[in-house]
RNA sequence: GCGUUCAUAGCUCAGCUGGAUAGAGCAUCGGUUUGCGGUACCGAAGGUCUCAGGUUCGAAUCCUGAUGGACGUACCA
């Protein structure tokens, strides 16, 4: 249900009829709920236009809206603010109408796109540390969302496997022999440390490795068998992660930065014909307007440096894979290189003008203390482990409950225990940094994951202890009745913001307003108590129903899972 | 040096395409129950939105400057 785009609608049909010339109509959520539902707050600046009085506007305006359907009642307040209640059997009728919705209630969009979503991009050469999480999981949130709203979705996992490293990796790899190298790849971490160890301590082996460099990149068949089945190995690990994770990224996926190594020397070239490069201290360079500092995309040895790969990258994508959108879910600290890049891209006619390419920036996760989080002897913390411990807490806050089966048990401590990771990540405004912290993540007060798995098992032993046929339609008996159909038709609304504006935190603040309103509304009417009207009984069971729908449709799209009992 | 970005309650965070008395959660204090899952619900208290100017009928939000922090800044990605 798009309430907005409709009420803007009504909106200008009554400016029109009222002969007020305006533009775009703006529709805002009302500030507090004694002034409705909805606000119109652009008389007062139509007001300065066309010089008149705002409130002599707002109340002439006011008599020309439409309050026959969707609109109980309009006011003027203050200045010139119009304020909007909606209607309560409109928001029955339309609540009534999704309830055996599996989109509960969600259109598509109009103008559908095709998005690559590029996210995750883990380096091969090492395991997936915490700073790799933010990227993966606000990535897979924003594809998912995104394509559940009709769009075309291209995720893309562009990951590191390319580069000087790998030599020594792969020369490392053959010394081991094939059962050494499984044994020991199982900890990349532990893989590299040891290989750079025989780097430093043996000259031959540096040489082979830097031997085994050039001759990866000159398609050296032995090099490159070894190579893949690192990169196989590595991969492997990544996976074992998105499985947990539960996150859809598949090798179809994968476009690795080895992938546009051959375009690279075009993209030089092309920057040379359009005359966007220059050579300075011996590498190829791109100075762009008012910055002294440039781009280099070749180096005086003549490699190439990860803005060529880039270059490379957002022409395949706007060219061969014909994307309007192309999102880059990186760290914000990479801010100006995507600045840069997508400048050069245009300019150099790589991406076409209307294309619109961009960086969706992310803070790090920090400790207690406000410092990037580390492992106390001050090592990077593995995606892996901080995955399996939350699971281990999870088990520990919800083993005092009702008695579980192991198995369930196990089960339960999985899906809340990712859960709340994700949650806890995706419920901050992706721009900040933001605090880790174990306790607030595990919580089941305030916005937290816990809260809504919580409020969704209390819905489904209501409809279980019900346990009959739920029929009939909605009616709206009182005011949080009222505020729960609104929130609950407001979905899309919320969706598709998420989506514009690339921030899955808007739905999680919009799916804790809709438990907390839940909450309101189930403590003070009851719905399987003595005494309670049928017809009321069913429309309350029916509200219960719908909210659990969005509610596991809301964190579905967040990738996280609801379970009928904790 | 230059650039980017941030500063909101004791703490963790919303709100930022300018709108009415700046909102949540935690912590603190108080209340609700013969309970449809009380890990719930209701309430109180808590603020010079870092500071100083400016634009405006109206600024946490936009502009300028200051202060403090984070990050980036020529051949790593």
């Amino acid at each position: 249900m798009k309430i907005k785009s409709q009420l803007s609608n009504i909106i200008s049909d009554a400016l029109k009829s009222a002969n007020i010339e305006s533009d775009d109509v703006v529709i805002s959520d009302a500030t507090k709920p004694e002034f409705g539902d909805y606000q119109f707050n652009g008389v007062m600046k139509l007001a300065k236009v066309l010089k008149q009085n705002p409130r002599e506007i707002a109340t002439n305006l006011v008599e020309h809206i439409d309050t026959t359907g969707m609109i109980a009642k309009v006011e003027v307040a203050g200045p010139g603010f119009i304020n909007i209640w909606l209607s309560d059997e409109w928001l029955a009728k339309e609540a009534t109408a999704i309830l055996n919705d599996d989109r509960v209630g969600v259109g598509y969009v109009e103008n559908p796109q095709k998005v690559v979503v590029d996210y995750s991009g883990p380096n091969m050469a090492k395991q997936m540390h915490v700073g790799h999480l933010r990227s993966t999981i606000i990535g897979d949130t924003l594809a998912t969302l995104l394509e559940f709203l009709g769009n075309d979705v291209i995720r893309q996992n562009h990951i590191g496997d390319w580069g000087t490293q790998f030599g020594m990796l792969i020369a490392y790899l053959e010394e081991q022999g094939a059962d050494g190298a499984t044994t020991e790849l199982k900890d990349l971490e532990q893989f590299y440390k040891d290989a750079k160890v025989r780097f430093d301590e043996s000259p031959e082996f540096a040489d082979k490795a830097r031997e085994y460099v050039v001759k990866i990149q000159s398609g050296d068949e032995h090099c490159l068998n070894l190579w893949q089945s690192f990169i196989d190995a590595s991969l492997g690990h990544c996976e074992e992660v998105y499985d947990k994770l539960g996150v859809n990224l598949t090798r179809d996926d994968v476009r690795a930065e080895s992938f546009y190594n051959p375009k690279l020397a075009d993209v030089i070239k092309t920057l040379k014909e359009k005359n966007l490069s220059t050579v300075s201290d011996g590498a190829e360079c791109v100075f762009l307007d008012g910055s002294e500092v440039p781009v280099i995309v070749q180096k005086g040895d003549g490699g190439y440096l990860y803005a060529t790969t880039d270059l490379a990258a957002l022409e395949y994508r706007a060219k061969e894979l014909k994307a309007d959108r192309i999102c880059y879910v990186v760290d914000a600290r990479q801010g100006q290189h995507f600045k840069q890049v997508f400048t050069i891209a245009k300019q150099a006619g790589m991406v076409g003008e209307n294309v619109a390419l961009e960086h969706i920036g992310f803070g790090t996760m920090m400790d207690k203390g406000g410092k990037p989080f580390k492992t106390r002897d001050g090592g990077v913390i593995k995606l892996i482990d901080l995955l399996d411990e939350a699971v281990v807490k999870a088990k520990e806050s919800i083993k005092e409950r009702d008695a579980h089966s192991e198995d369930e048990l196990e089960n339960i401590a999985t899906v809340v225990g990712i859960g709340a990771v994700k949650y806890a990540d995706l419920s901050i405004s992706r721009e900040s940094n933001y605090i880790f912290s174990w306790d607030k993540m595990l919580s089941f007060e305030g916005n937290t994951s816990l809260y809504m798995q919580y409020a969704y098992a209390r819905i489904q032993s209501i409809l279980r202890k019900y346990d009959g046929e739920i029929q009939g339609d909605i009616i709206i008996g009182d005011e949080t009745e009222h505020r729960l159909a609104h929130l609950l038709l407001k979905f899309e609304d919320t969706l598709s913001k998420a989506a514009t504006d690339a921030t899955p935190h808007t739905i999680t603040s919009y799916l804790y307003d809709l438990v907390t309103q839940f909450m309101k509304f189930y403590e003070l009417n009851p719905i399987l108590k003595g005494g309670i009207e049928e017809e009321v009984k069913m429309s309350r069971l029916q509200l219960a129903k719908l909210t659990a729908s969005v509610i596991k449709k809301g964190l579905d799209i967040l990738g996280i899972k609801v379970i009928d009992k904790i």
